[in-house]
RNA sequence: GCCUGGGUGGCGGAAAAGGUAGACGCAGAGGACUUAAAAUCCUCUUCCGGUUAAACCCGGAGUGCCGGUUCAAGUCCGGCCCCAGGCACCA
């Protein structure tokens, strides 16, 4: 066999169009199937390393559970919608349609030139009407059991974006995609009812322990924010109505001095109203609301009296009302039963207006006094001055009191969580139109399903000043009321984006149905994906937003599974010179570079070897290189192997030190594919196997036996096999010459859809190990022993070993231990 | 403030279950081949100290810090420090 240099570009191309000629990863509903799914991009313009990342590993774990027989279900797709299409609409005069087009057919390029493993005919787009059209059906029938409602408040705008966020879109203040500070407008918009479902969404999230990254759980368990209390009202005085709050601690209910409510709460300003508070009060609750405005929030707690009390009814003191900075509108009833011996916050709001502070719960070991308070003592404890539940623990009196309220009327146990529903209206172009039409005589009516897709324009003028610029499309907006058939209006809003990605997955599975969002057959058979792979930006948004839909779709009708992802990696941020990858930064590789430079096969092995997937990844060019080396390395090792086996048969010897020691490197592979794919080890196992072999090589000096030859020829076929998951083209090439020299090979026209080989454990059994020997834990020797074999002829032939014996001339033995197969420790005085 | 990860050579990272710390790769040093360079191959490479012609020799220390459990700790327990991420007045 002649040499020939590694040549990636021209093998890389040869290979990416025999696989789609062949579509050799194309799948139908038959056999045991796995369902793998990568986080699909946004058609941003071209892909950047964090998909590199993310893709190469999933498809590193969909090559190999192919070969290991499965019928894996690999699509890929596009998150079309979004606002960048629509800002580069307003800076380049380009058609956001056409804009999303062209990216995406740049992208599909390049995702192909990674030899990634997808069935590109089940590919989807999110913003063709075929897609979007089932969307809107999903959404009226949400529309119809009350899922989908519409509703009048305060809600996130992002100034810069002009349009509204979900909570889940603002993170720490800022938005989410552009970071700017969010404010707040008060506008009708459209929710989908996502806290019906907060407690099955916590509860699932228990049927994910262990197949889900803790830290995902964990946070979307804060996001749903469960707290067991209990609702109580307390009469205002002069019978002027009452105040109801929510609260955890109703054992500290005799401890309530005095009342503070949010600044938006209803009732402030009819309480205020007459007395001579009420212009400090409307002035108070004026600046809050103008502070949050502009996002100048502060933690010093301020707040006015409202001039009114409300009663204590458990003690029948008078509580004095107050409107307070703190207390959150959103959580709760907006209002708050203030103890401030045993609540922090109350406890400074107390001290700095005077308020009186009454211990109600001791620690079980002493007696607080309130003017020896420096800070409320907010632990469970025992209950003093509680009236009849007074010696009772914290835990029982909640109980006890809980009933009590109850058979008085005050009022009842109660849950409580900080998830609120989901913001889907968006005052924007590029988006799924929302399927409702506004009529003067009828109210907001659903379009027919008949009239379904309701399609969004193509002649707007988008502004991006803050209204939807459907508005300006009157043919779009002058339409027939589906029910009475007079003149209406429809919607201009369109959906937010997430709701898209809410259910894509479930698309995949019969992308081509025609009357139906999904065809229930192939569904059943498919999903739920067992395994989803993507960033951890994720955790709550996008993650939380499709359990909700599958559990709504569910309910609908139209599966019967109750979450969408079985089990989820999530992986790393690309890292350079200690930072994450981005313009900004001038730190960004572009792939196509690395593809051009090394080939995809580098640029994929050098990913999956830098680090394991969950990590952050530091970039390195030298390191691409190590790996370039690497794939050089096996290649010209391949053709000298094929050069020694081509003429003859061999012997075969099973325990052949190379059939050792590359049954041994299958092994570490399969392991790593089965457990926590860790491909960092399980490639530098391939690395260290190629160092045996050409150590081996080079000592033979071109004198084989048989029995050498036997063992060449199996590594000659199997390394291009388990090679083929990380580095797919140069094992196709690899294969493809195999065939010249062995028969067998001929049977699989490519490697990619080769049985994953299994290994033989005994093969890999050795007869004689290595026992280290340590001396009082530090090791001062190495003996070699027959495996199993018995305790004391272990210790005999450590004792006989003359390295050993230097530490133990004229030292009395104290302790001798042994852990079978493993070390041998002995312990002198 | 609370909740999660994480801290191991010059660097990325190994050590899956308490049992030889530093696999593999990068960078570095030296050497072989070559007129030369590139490529390739070989050797060394945690730190400190000692013997020595040189050491593949000897001794000691070492996985953020302090302490503990154990024959044995990167790994388990307690207390702290630092870094990253998430939540953040949630009653």
């Amino acid at each position: 066999m002649e040499f020939r240099g590694y040549n990636p570009k021209e093998i890389e191309k040869k290979w990416q169009r025999k696989w789609e000629e062949d579509r050799v990863f194309y799948v139908k509903e038959e056999g045991k199937k796995f369902y793998l799914l990568e986080m699909f991009p946004y058609p941003s313009g071209k892909i950047h390393m964090g998909h590199v990342r993310n893709y190469t590993i999933g498809d590193a774990i969909a090559r190999y559970l192919f070969m290991k027989g499965y019928n894996v279900l690999h699509p890929m797709g596009w998150d079309a919608f979004g606002l960048p299409a629509e800002n580069a609409a307003i800076k380049h005069g380009m058609h956001p349609a056409v804009w999303t087009k062209n990216n995406i057919d740049h992208m599909r390029k390049q995702l192909k030139s990674l030899g990634l493993s997808y069935d590109w005919s089940r590919e989807i787009s999110t913003c063709e009407p075929s897609y979007y059209r089932w969307e809107q059906k999903i959404f009226i029938e949400m529309f119809k059991r009350g899922l989908a409602y519409r509703k009048r408040g305060l809600v996130n705008w992002c100034p810069d974006c002009a349009t509204v966020l979900a909570n889940e879109q603002v993170e720490g203040g800022v938005c989410w995609r552009c970071g700017s500070p969010v404010t707040f407008r008060e506008l009708e918009q459209w929710y989908f009812k996502i806290t019906a479902y907060a407690e099955e969404l916590l509860q699932g999230l228990k049927t994910l322990k262990g197949k889900w990254p803790e830290r995902v759980l964990i946070m979307q368990e804060n996001w749903i924010g469960k707290s067991e209390g209990a609702e109580c009202s307390f009469p205002i005085e002069n019978g002027e109505g009452v105040i109801t709050v929510f609260t955890t601690r109703l054992d500290t209910v005799y401890g309530a001095t005095f009342m503070s409510l949010a600044p938006e709460h209803p009732l402030v300003i009819k309480l205020a109203e007459g007395t001579p508070c009420e212009s400090a009060v409307k002035n108070f609750v004026d600046e809050c609301l103008r502070k949050r405005l502009i996002n100048k929030e502060t933690t010093e707690k301020e707040g006015v009296w409202t001039g009114k009390c409300c009663i204590n009814p458990f003690t029948g003191w008078k509580m004095p009302i107050y409107v307070a900075n703190f207390v959150l509108m959103e959580y709760g009833t907006g209002a708050v039963m203030a103890v401030p011996a045993h609540d922090q916050r109350d406890f400074e709001f107390a001290k700095k207006y005077g308020l009186p502070i009454k211990v109600v719960v001791n620690p079980i070991d002493k007696f607080l006094k309130e003017e020896d308070l420096e800070r409320a003592y907010e632990e469970d404890g025992i209950l003093v001055n509680s009236g009849p539940f007074s010696g009772l623990h914290s835990a029982v009196a909640r109980e006890k009191i809980a009933e009590f309220i109850k058979e008085k009327g005050w009022g009842r146990k109660m849950v409580n969580y900080k998830i609120k529903d989901w913001g889907i209206s968006r005052q924007r172009y590029w988006g799924a139109p929302i399927p409702v039409v506004h009529c003067k005589n009828c109210g907001i009516q659903p379009v027919k399903e008949e009239d379904l897709p309701v399609i969004l324009p193509e002649n707007v003028i988008i502004s991006g000043k803050g209204e939807s610029p459907l508005k300006s499309v009157p043919e779009f907006v002058k339409t027939s009321c589906p029910k009475c058939g007079g003149e209406a209006e429809r919607e201009t809003d369109t959906m937010d984006t997430f709701v898209e990605s809410s259910w894509y997955f479930l698309r995949y599975a019969s992308p081509d149905e025609h009357n139906a969002p999904f065809d229930r057959k192939r569904v059943k058979y498919w999903l739920p994906v067992d395994l989803y792979i993507g960033g951890i930006e994720h955790a709550v948004l996008h993650l939380l937003y499709a359990r909700f839909f599958v559990k709504v779709l569910r309910d609908l009708g139209y599966i019967d599974f109750d979450e969408p992802f079985l089990s989820l990696l999530t992986q790393g941020m690309v890292i350079k010179d200690g930072k994450k990858m981005s313009k900004s930064y001038g730190n960004v590789v572009e792939p196509d570079e690395i593809i051009e430079k090394y080939g995809a096969d580098t640029g994929r092995l050098f990913i999956l070897f830098a680090s394991p997937p969950e990590r952050d990844l530091e970039w390195s060019e030298q390191g691409v290189e190590g790996c370039f080396r690497f794939i050089n390395r096996v290649w010209r090792t391949f053709f000298n192997i094929i050069n020694i086996i081509k003429s003859s048969n061999g012997i075969k010897e099973e325990r052949h030190e190379i059939m050792k020691a590359f049954h041994q490197t299958i092994k570490r592979i399969t392991d790593e594919f089965d457990s926590r794919y860790h491909f960092n080890t399980a490639i530098s196992g391939i690395m260290e196997f190629l160092n045996t072999l050409t150590s081996f090589l080079d000592r033979k000096n071109g004198k084989f036996e048989p029995q050498d030859i036997f063992a060449l020829k199996e590594v000659a076929y199997h390394l291009p096999i388990i090679l083929s998951p990380f580095a797919p083209y140069v094992s196709e090439e690899m294969w493809s010459i195999l065939k010249e020299v062995d028969e067998r090979a001929k049977a699989y026209p490519y490697v990619s859809r080769h049985p994953w080989p299994s290994y033989n454990p005994e093969i890999i059994a050795e007869e004689f190990i290595n026992i280290p020997v340590q001396v009082n834990g530090k090791l001062r020797g190495i003996i070699r022993v027959k495996k199993d074999e018995e305790e004391e002829e272990v210790f005999r032939i450590a004792f006989s070993d003359p390295k050993i014996q230097k530490y133990l001339v004229e030292k009395k033995i104290l302790k001798k231990v042994y852990q079978k197969n493993k070390i041998l420790n002995i312990v002198v005085e």
